[in-house]
DNA sequence: TTATTCCCGATAAAAATACTCGGGAATCTG
DNA sequence: CAGATTCCCGAGTATTTTTATCGGGAATAA
């Protein structure tokens, strides 16, 4: 169990599928919008939630993602393995190889206690599901009608590209503070 | 609370400090050679753990490091904070500064849950003392006579610069698996 | 047919972490 | 005192991880 950044856009991103999925599948470029989270960095992380079985994908318009399982059955812990999969064994646990030549007991004088630390934070996470997360956003006065996604009916056709000129609409990001928690890097408050 | 490599090497040259701390100050070039961790890094940790009033100092001959307090006093959590100081307060925990304009819930969605993880895995690390770790290798079978530092009794003089010659003794780290652990980055088995 | 939306691999930019280097200062021993 | 040992510190480099971006593709609904 690794925690990133990563893993915290991924609990963010599912909460707020979890929280519109019932009026149908929703798009990444929402939740893009919404969780300002870029769209690319969100289809890599669907992927993954996609691969690991969490989500389900619909393509085409009026596609997007919807919950492969119920919110009470995909907990935090799945979340996070499924994105920050590490997914290769060259760990030393079990097998017993962190014996060093020279020093017998180096290696593993901290082994148990990061094998414990990581039982703990796994047993928590495994703890909370998304349902769990969903019920406390809804407990705080969201309002599931307001978070219907808009399906704009598509308008005629606007001119293919916005032409050239009107450029500088972007926006510089606003920034995150940074935290000091147990994410290593970490935007996000 | 944060979970570095840094960390865990604070905490396993603790260990080996502790294990040996009855025999007099303990020297980082004796830890640094045991546990197979640059001399100059050690001293980057044990600055940040005297600071910290974790650790005591001795300068000149036969000097080195002893614990500040008694090892029972010493938690894992006490070394990690000591070593990953953010010691910044741009964190969004309390204040509940973490609303944006336009999204009131998405930035405090994840927020109880990052808080409540961290205190589990903080309140896991201060019920582990230093003393639990010492206990725990000796009943591994370390016999402290083997750990006591070898004093070398200063030899007569070597020439004073190793002169230019002999030089490809560089031996190319050996290079310990990453793991797949609460910690992103991570050498050490 | 066209716009939408997912899909995917390669790769670039940014940030954080890990580690090195060089000189300095205190202290002990002879 | 001289010289060796050992801590002390700040600046600087290298490595790894994280965080994206880009470009092209394929399925699907209207």
């Amino acid at each position: 169990m690794r925690l990133t950044t990563k893993g915290r856009f991924a609990v963010t991103a599912m909460i707020d599928l979890a929280l519109r999925e019932a009026h149908g599948p929703v798009t990444l470029a929402g939740i893009s919008q919404r969780q300002k989270i870029s769209l690319s960095y969100l289809e890599q992380l669907f992927g993954k939630l996609r691969r690991f079985n969490i989500v389900e994908s619909t393509r085409g318009p009026g596609g997007g993602y919807t919950l492969a399982r119920k919110p009470e059955e995909v907990s935090v812990a799945d979340i996070i393995v499924a994105v920050d999969e590490p997914l290769d064994a060259t760990q030393c646990g079990g097998k017993g190889n962190c014996h060093s030549e020279e020093d017998t007991h180096s290696r593993c004088m901290t082994h148990d206690l990061w094998t414990n630390l990581n039982a703990k934070m796994v047993e928590y996470l495994d703890s909370v599901t998304l349902r769990d997360l969903v019920k406390q956003q809804e407990s705080r006065g969201v309002v599931i009608a307001d978070l219907r996604e808009k399906k704009v009916r598509i308008e005629p056709a606007k001119p293919k590209k916005p032409a050239v000129a009107m450029v500088s609409k972007k926006e510089e990001a606003p920034k995150r503070p940074l935290i000091n928690s147990v994410f290593n890097l970490a935007r996000q408050g």
